[in-house]
DNA sequence: GAAATTAATATGTCTGCACATAATAATCCT
DNA sequence: AGGATTATTATGTGCAGACATATTAATTTC
């Protein structure tokens, strides 16, 4: 229709989203509710369809609308709001928060793995593995106790890699993109790792398992338990 | 490997991001190395220069991409993996686990809050509080001890909501929406809370920190803590 | 030679149009 | 009536072209 609409005053996506946005939260459109079709928002905010699409595809993935073809467009009830965790590079995380950085291989060894290791990686008995246990620090300060199982057989170039130097974790994500993994984290006490992270035995430390595989094949897993001080931050 | 595959007349953008992932993966793209401009991409798919660039956008806010205007885009040395963790409704996700779910509320008044919370959520100190203490169940079994304060500034409704049936977490859900928050998890004792969640006061727990804000007015500050057998688990 | 200006370029986004696809509603057929 | 078929509809995606924007590279100016 408004095709003089071209030097400046064509509508951003962006826009359409923030004034959506705006409406979900005042309750405009009733939570659970159909809202206006694609072509109807596109006639009241005079711009195309793709830019409507555009606009509310976004809200979708936010997890404020539900979208389904010929079902239309509604309000979600609960929002599925949702957090995002970067898998982070140790290094980055600890310089980013204004520390320097050290990292010491303990151990390094092809070893045989628990009962419970080989289930997470359903292993079947054959592969080798190789055993890294590390310790990351914060101004000479422990910070994070990491143990590591690598699959060789996915990864064989690891075990040509100075890991004293490069730690498994940087090698990895550099080199091994994963596919799928799964990642699990819970409160326990420090154990005997309480010796590296410098704390008591009984003392409570948040550990974090992850899973990582490429296609059908498990590539590590690996154990990390964070000093007790620590807190995982993130930003909603 | 080239598609002049023309023959079903378009090709999906979900294949070309395929077509782009495994060659990173495969680093047929050298890591830190700049890709063919979309034009190029385009040209040798077969298709619009939108479809290219839908599939790249794709990659880059997966994190395996940068993308700069002008400078191009480059494969990341380190990709930005990322988990996303849905903000729980502690029901479904209870539910979804097989239990059944329960619901106690523990206490619920008017109160005054701590220093350390009125730091957190900024009060100048006229702000009427409401604390709300629940406990979630999971067959009959503790789940989740919540302590939660709320600023009845900013959600006055809540006030008159009878919080024996619906927790405070699922109204607020529903009925007030955050702009942005903060999260934060650590591992730490149980100690006066072991009485609700049913371990010693010694045993570790994982703990979260939510604060929510509308704009700049404070919401909520609730204190989750997890019973110490809980892992919470998330899909990279 | 350094700083300021201008050109060049890759990505970002909008438009209009078309057709694909999934799901629902309507209709037909026994 | 009940099951199968067909139409309808809202979203999903593709295309070509155009202009916007952010940088970087080249050029001019002092």
């Amino acid at each position: 229709m408004s095709k003089e609409g071209k030097a400046d005053s064509s509508v951003s996506w962006q826009s359409i989203r923030d004034t959506m946005m705006a409406r979900i939260r005042a309750q405009d459109y009733a939570p659970g509710e159909l809202i206006p079709n694609e072509v109807d928002l596109a006639a009241e905010f005079g711009c195309a369809r793709a830019t409507v699409n555009r606009a509310l595809r976004d809200l979708a993935t936010s997890g404020f609308l539900d979208r389904r073809r010929k079902a239309g467009t509604r309000v979600r009830e609960a929002p599925r709001r949702k957090a995002t965790l970067a898998i982070p590079l140790i290094r980055d995380d600890v310089i980013a928060s204004g520390a320097r950085y050290e990292y010491r291989l303990l151990e390094r060894k092809l070893d045989t793995p628990p009962p419970l290791v080989r289930e997470h990686l359903k292993l079947s008995g054959s592969e080798r593995l190789l055993r890294v246990q590390s310790l990351h620090l914060a101004d000479d300060v422990p910070h994070m106790f990491e143990d590591r199982w690598i699959v060789l057989d996915t990864v064989p170039d690891i075990e040509d890699v100075d890991l004293t130097e490069t730690s498994a974790n940087e090698w990895l994500v550099r080199q091994a993109h994963y596919t799928h993994g799964t990642m699990e984290f819970f409160a326990e006490t420090a154990g005997a790792r309480g010796q590296h992270l410098v704390c008591a035995p009984d003392d409570p430390v948040m550990t974090m398992i992850r899973v990582t595989w490429l296609e059908a094949a498990p590539i590590t897993l690996v154990q990390q338990s964070y000093s007790p001080s620590h807190r995982m931050r993130l930003d909603l």
